[in-house]
DNA sequence: GTTGTTAGTTAACTTTGCTTATATATAAAT
DNA sequence: ATTTATATATAAGCAAAGTTAACTAACAAC
């Protein structure tokens, strides 16, 4: 299984690494709560900031805009998102997050983070330096190949 | 949304990186073929070579068995796997992959990875050892913390 | 050899997510 | 003012994933 490209095969362990120690506990918890990968697809599209129009988030989401509309309108079932009407344009319904939307965001988020505190006050200050400076090259670079 | 730990906040940067690049091209290429995200965690679960019990996948994915049965179903439908009788025990049927879904795994991973290898060919080879190094310390001490 | 346990299947049903097609309201264009 | 385009919603229908409950077959124990 292994390539010929050692940073390709060092990075895909850190992949699994993580997919392993910290995902599993974010799906677990995500499904627990009752939200379904689609849905957690748009509140992370929410929280990134990017527009919050129906067809952007379906976009986003690689589905159509009936799809999406209908997703969200679970979200709204479960008061974790509201529509708003865009003042600008009538047309569009802004989706904005509710504060039990928000916290519930946060939660996922820090679930997905506890492996990665305990990494860190495992790490002694010098290797989370070299390790910071080290990502923080690969960061650059990635921006740089394909910048958004 | 920035905590207090730069280690945290770069390795979060790097997550968001990784997914917005890497996990994109990824679902939709799954999406393409016909894959749902139970079933790539079914053709996953077989490629780590864990135990390949129909009950060990519907533990390992978080459901019952009977779900389990009944997705696995669809991937021998699609000629991925193969069910098997265990010799040992005739109850157990062993899930094996078939030439077909070897081959949907491999490209699955190789999909994953065009945006790493352009990456890597991005990369001097200067700062792929920086972050090779950086990586591999990540790799043993999250190991240290919780072995497997 | 009966009794109980374990692995898996099957059936009936619910919920979700998706599609296409149709409808409605607003905005933009002429 | 009328036409056209855009943003979303709604409806009908399908497939997939999940559940519980009932069933079969194989093993284990005594």
């Amino acid at each position: 299984m292994k390539s010929t490209d050692s940073f390709i095969d060092t990075f895909n362990d850190c992949v699994d690494l993580f997919m392993r120690r910290s995902m599993r506990s974010f799906f677990q918890y995500t499904k627990g709560i009752g939200l379904s990968m689609p849905q957690i697809g748009a509140l992370f599209h929410l929280n990134r900031g990017s527009t919050s129009g129906i067809s952007n988030i379906g976009d986003d989401l690689g589905v159509t805009t009936a799809a999406a509309s209908q997703m969200l309108d679970r979200l709204v079932q479960q008061e974790l998102i509201l529509r708003s009407e865009d003042p600008d344009d009538r047309r569009v319904k802004n989706i904005i997050l509710t504060d039990k939307g928000r916290k519930i965001l946060e939660d996922i988020l820090h679930v997905r983070q506890a492996w990665l505190e305990d990494l860190s006050t495992a790490l002694s200050a010098g290797e989370k330096e070299q390790i910071i400076a080290a990502l923080k090259i690969l960061i650059a670079k990635a921006d740089q190949i394909d910048p958004r």
